[in-house]
RNA sequence: GCGGGUGUAGCUCAGUUGGUUAGAGCGCCGGCCUGUCACGCCGGAGGUCGCGGGUUCAAGUCCCGUCACUCGCGCCA
């Protein structure tokens, strides 16, 4: 007999009634019924109850050992009988009858424990990250993740791409987020750099010829982290040559929507080719964001022209002053008390915002000072237009474009959560598209880029020299699933020329483009293939399908807010030897106070 | 760097307008119980009420500061 284990926890029924086998595992739990004792023995696969009585001479052994505890259990598989039979049990028909225990591990007392649904504070999980990823849950999203970088590997070898690995000791580059660096021992005063994306690498084999790139590649950047973001992350880095836009878009929409179709259980997946494309601006107009959740019915309309003269001062100055006005409804909010409509303007204070305007509507007739101010024949003229009913509610954000389009977008996400309008049991994605090229950087008052200097402008060189900058767009597109965004990606620039006078619109010399990113202008001098791609998040696509709101929750040893890994002690200060041969000298910041 | 929330037993939490010895469930330790599966019953141990300061006859409770965790803003092309 092996060892350990003739069969696993989830294998018994009752074919092998009269076997004797051999399981090995943790202690879940115990039932001591004073005669006869209960042990659930769970491992990997499943849960299988052993049980011994006073007159077995496992009984003793078995009582005194602490949940948790690692034992190897042999004995005869019994049939139940029909009243204890357990059917939340896929072992439930049979238990071991143990005759030898054999303890290979013994648990102290836990800090944590592992049986059962509670919360616990999440810096004792992380902690004990051993322990929590035995709970049912957890082990479920860590497999469940597995299950997701399978499929998604599959799903883009059927679409005709080769995986590669690229450096994770590689430059740094001068673009985008803080970089991780890594001292080297071997040239004094040098550092490599983390890759926040092997972007340039990704771009170099298209330029190698290798036609469609992906990777499971792991991603660094040093910011602060939220909910949605870490330190370090996995993507699904892909690039593509000789390929439009929509080439790009109609190889990834069938990997997202079948790998979510595989896992998302009952949920419906927006289908695959019926991704909408939703351009840049009119997402900020309509949903107020540009990673707008479509599980929200409502939609953001502007109403500034009804507010160039209006008896609502407030409004008129805003307009007056190249301001506008947004207007988010709340359909059927007749019932709802004042209680509500000041909560939703204490909630927009407390989000920073200036205030949130209402206006009431029950049974047609308008409530709140804003409908007596503007007049109620002007309301009812707005409400036809916006094709608003009698019962409905609507709030106002108002402000600078950028600050109404932010409050109005807030709001809508704060309104649909309140009214309960959000439609569950679904993921919707979308594109978004026509991403502008430039913008306006208020603080260094100069054009930047807005997002990525490395992609191509739509219109090309024609388009740079002869359009305001700030009206020119990029081939450049996020994707988007219930207001997370998933992805940016783009059509590369791949023509030196227009390398050069798009970097010099946004300030930047010959000089400066060939010094920064000589490797890459280099390879596009001698010849490179039209290219593009995308990089979809890994931890928020398998976050999505666990139905969980932290990256966290489906990475098996995650660090806590402050980049800390709890259980490993990272970052930790190293040995004056490792930094003498690293050629480093730390430098204490000065303390507060 | 900034703002919100939380902080009471190993864990989850309750604790009234400030008022005697700070409680419950789970876990732990001991005892009882031969069919449970979140087994049940009896008993016990376990607390710097995050930390520091203040107000008060009296602070878990009020005030100020601070720390930790967490959510968000900035940041993340």
């Amino acid at each position: 007999m092996h060892s350990y284990r003739t069969h696993n926890c989830s294998a018994l029924r009752k074919a092998q009634m009269g076997e004797t086998v051999r399981l090995s595992g943790w202690i879940h739990r115990t039932r001591d019924h004073g005669g006869v004792l209960f042990v659930d023995l769970r491992d990997h696969f499943g849960i299988t109850q052993i049980v011994a009585d006073t007159d077995n001479p496992c009984f003793a052994e078995l009582d005194r050992l602490r949940t948790e505890s690692v034992i190897t259990v042999t004995g005869e598989v019994l049939a139940r009988s029909d009243e204890t039979v357990n059917p939340n049990l896929p072992t439930g028909e049979i238990e071991v009858v143990a005759r030898e225990v054999t303890v290979q591990s013994e648990a102290a007392e836990l800090p944590m424990p592992v049986a059962g649904e509670a919360e616990y504070p999440e810096d004792i999980r992380l902690r004990y990250r051993f322990l929590d990823l035995r709970r049912d849950k957890m082990h479920a999203n860590i497999i469940l993740r597995s299950a997701v970088i399978t499929s998604l590997r599959k799903r883009m070898v059927e679409q005709g791409f080769t995986e590669f690995q690229t450096p994770i000791l590689t430059a740094s580059s001068p673009e985008g987020a803080r970089d991780f660096l890594v001292p080297s021992r071997m040239h004094p005063g040098n550092f490599y750099a983390l890759p926040q994306a092997p972007q340039m690498f990704k771009q170099m084999l298209m330029m190698s010829g290798f036609d469609r790139y992906f990777q499971i590649a792991p991603c660094f950047r040093d910011e602060d982290l939220r909910a949605d973001r870490s330190l370090e992350f996995y993507q699904l880095d892909f690039e593509m040559s000789f390929v439009t836009q929509e080439d790009v878009f109609q190889a990834l929409e069938p990997v997202l929507a079948g790998c979510f179709e595989e896992f998302s259980g009952d949920k419906t997946v927006t289908p695959s080719g019926e991704f909408p494309r939703i351009p840049y601006a009119e997402a900020m107009l309509k949903y107020g964001t540009d990673k707008p959740d479509l599980r929200n019915p409502l939609i953001i309309n502007d109403v500034t022209s009804h507010f160039e003269q209006s008896g609502f001062g407030l409004f008129e100055r805003i307009v007056g002053g190249g301001g506008c006005v947004r207007v988010i409804p709340a359909p059927n909010t007749n019932e709802k008390s004042r209680k509500f409509f000041d909560d939703m303007n204490n909630w927009a204070r407390g989000e920073g915002f200036a205030g949130l305007g209402y206006v009431t509507r029950k049974g047609g007739e308008f409530g709140g000072p804003i409908a007596k101010n503007h007049g109620l024949e002007r309301m009812e003229e707005l409400y036809n237009e916006l094709g608003l009913g009698p019962d409905d509610g609507l709030f106002f954000a108002a402000g600078k474009e950028k600050d109404a389009a932010k409050l109005a977008g807030a709001a809508r996400t704060q309104i649909g959560e309140q009214l309960g309008l959000i439609e569950q049991g679904c993921f919707k994605f979308c594109w978004i598209v026509d991403f502008p090229m430039f913008e306006y950087d208020e603080d260094a008052k100069k054009i930047d880029f807005s997002h990525n200097p490395f992609s191509m402008p739509q219109g090309e060189m024609e388009a740079l020299e002869t359009m305001d900058p700030l009206e020119i767009k990029a081939w450049q597109y996020d994707i988007v699933c219930n207001g997370y965004e998933l992805s940016s990606g783009a059509i590369r620039n791949h023509r030196p020329d227009i390398m050069y006078k798009a970097f010099e619109i946004a300030g930047y010399s010959q000089e400066d483009v060939d010094h920064e990113f000589s490797g890459m202008i280099e390879a596009f001098k001698l010849g490179a293939p039209p290219h593009g791609g995308s990089a979809p998040g890994i931890d928020r696509i398998v976050m999505l399908l666990a139905g969980e709101e932290a990256i966290r929750e489906v990475i098996a040893f995650p660090m806590n807010q402050k980049g800390e890994d709890l259980m490993m002690g990272a970052p930790s200060q190293p040995d004056f030897k490792q930094l003498r041969e690293l050629h480093v000298r730390v430098v204490e910041p000065p303390k507060q106070g």
